[in-house]
DNA sequence: ACATTGACTAATT
DNA sequence: TAATTAGCCAATG
């Protein structure tokens, strides 16, 4: 290595990005969860970030991971794709307000800790 | 360095 | 319940 090897291999902007993924990859399917938990989940690791760093990184690589079910406080899905959201979240059993385009969070909302 | 932009949120109306 | 507003944080130009 350098001399001053103290720059990080991966910049910070890929670190955060790693993470974000890590922990939507871990929702379980016919679950949901927000962006605003996320980005605490993530916070509490890496010390920064919110809500609309969680929406950058998912609209930046969120495929690859179950990206639809990481849903607004409200319940929706990003509205880019509102569509195809509700299809794989209707497929997989995921609870849904009776008028069947939104999340029913009080049902469906999982955390990180578990 | 400043302005703009977002897959956000909470409070207000 | 839905629309508006202000606050938020980092990436981008």
């Amino acid at each position: 290595m350098t001399a001053r090897d103290d720059h990080p291999a991966v910049p910070p902007a890929e670190e955060y990005l790693d993470e974000v993924l890590a922990v939507v990859e871990r929702v379980p399917s016919g679950r949901a969860t927000t962006y605003g938990i996320v980005a605490e989940a993530v916070a509490e690791v890496l010390g920064r970030g919110g809500p609309r760093q969680v929406g950058q990184v998912m609209a930046r690589a969120g495929s690859g991971v179950p990206w639809w079910r990481v849903v607004n406080a409200a319940g929706s899905p990003p509205a880019r794709h509102l569509d195809r959201a509700l299809a794989e979240l209707r497929a997989e059993g995921c609870p849904l307000t009776r008028d069947g385009r939104r999340v029913d969070l009080r049902r469906a909302v999982w955390f990180p800790d578990e």
